[in-house]
DNA sequence: TGGATTCTTAAGTTATTCTAAAGTATAGCT
DNA sequence: AGCTATACTTTAGAATAACTTAAGAATCCA
């Protein structure tokens, strides 16, 4: 999963990633109104963590223009004075669900939980293409329920894939998604190659392929 | 949004109109099979609402003929009776929800939502050209409806091409679009007869020709 | 520390793109 | 009209860039 924690306090920025990274996220953050605008306009994001009350402009405004986009990302208002005309409207706007400063982390990720599971997949907790089958809770994979053995890289990839099934998908979004760009793998891409390959021959079932190559331009994944 | 509500029950229909009204939707109304048929085909709707059991005529039959004029309505269908079958041959039709009567007016709405939200309307994916489809996601192209298996650069030039229908394209822009001007290629655009001749090759539908040369000046795209 | 995972590297394979060359059409000129 | 220079078409194959795959090194995590 791929987070954006917008909130200009820097330390509650950085607890925030740190805790929400320990089970494998992405966290991506913006410490002000125009980079988590310039952020969302750019990248997709399963949860979004919002502060409304940026220094620099409106979390609402964000939120507005995230949903004209028709982005669908979960988002989470933070809000720090207990205004329930702010939560009223955020929710009014889109958000899923929000939460008061200062907060427990445990609760916040309970929250986040919560919004995606209740999200865009509704309401189950399984994704289902063809004969795979996503366990997101448990974070496994199954094939014609069978189970199958994927490392983290490769469910995070399989689940990109299949969120976003039929599209073409470059080395570069894919890198882009699972790696986070701040990370500094992102001047080689060869990598990728391996993990589609190892997901590949992970998947292959009875001769059906999912990834099909678009030679020069990416990735794509189809029921054959 | 726009909405059509293809729907024999004059006070239903109308319920339904008002209700959906309410937050700024432009809602027209068909009462019978004739109606619906001619305005789905004349007018474009985001959403359109329809019963299988119009008195004049099937409700499946319009949602085929729908999808075969490539509209990207989302279609939720409203069956009277429980049939299970109705159903499914809807949404095999490529409806994108059903509704079984008698509902709540709520219902409706959070369904149509749904298929909103999942179908991203206003996010354009494809384009039209006469027999072709461009699909700019997968980047995949149609002629009829039948797949065409295009290069990176044929689909390029393909898409350049539809963007651009009408105007004669030099190869000098052909290969700047393409190419970019900082390609050492662009001393000699002879490769992109190559290209031409591949990508005429490919679409060449029943004799169709799209691809006009405008001898001394470049190409041009047209529908014969 | 030891095992699993992830990344690097490199050699092998394939699809695509470009070059070259021979044939055909077009426009302009006398 | 006939000739010529130039522009376009088409094909085949060479060169290149993109991908696949395997094996080992580095890293991470329990």
């Amino acid at each position: 999963m791929k987070y954006l924690i917008a909130e200009d306090e820097k330390d509650l920025q950085k607890s925030i990633a740190t805790y929400l990274s320990q089970d494998a996220n992405i966290c991506e953050t913006a410490s002000d109104y125009h980079e988590a605008s310039e952020k969302l306009e750019l990248y997709d994001y399963e949860i979004v963590i919002l502060d409304i009350n940026l220094i620099t402009g409106s979390g609402l405004d964000l939120l507005k223009k995230l949903k004209q986009q028709h982005k669908k990302a979960g988002v989470i208002i933070i809000s720090a004075n207990n205004s329930l005309e702010d939560k009223l409207q955020g929710l009014d706007l889109g958000a899923d669900d929000y939460i008061t400063k200062p907060f427990h982390l445990a609760e916040l990720n309970s929250r986040i939980k919560a919004v995606l599971r209740r999200g865009q997949f509704g309401g189950d907790d399984s994704i289902y293409f063809h004969e795979i089958k996503l366990d997101t809770l448990a974070r496994s994979a199954y094939v014609n329920d069978m189970p199958i053995a994927l490392t983290r890289k490769e469910y995070d990839l399989l689940l990109f894939f299949i969120t976003n099934q039929g599209r073409v998908l470059s080395k570069a979004i894919i890198a882009e998604h699972l790696w986070g760009d701040d990370s500094d793998l992102l001047d080689n891409f060869d990598f990728i190659y391996v993990h589609i390959n190892n997901l590949r021959k992970k998947l292959t079932n009875e001769g059906a392929k999912y990834i099909q190559t678009a030679y020069g331009s990416g990735y794509k994944f189809i029921a054959d």
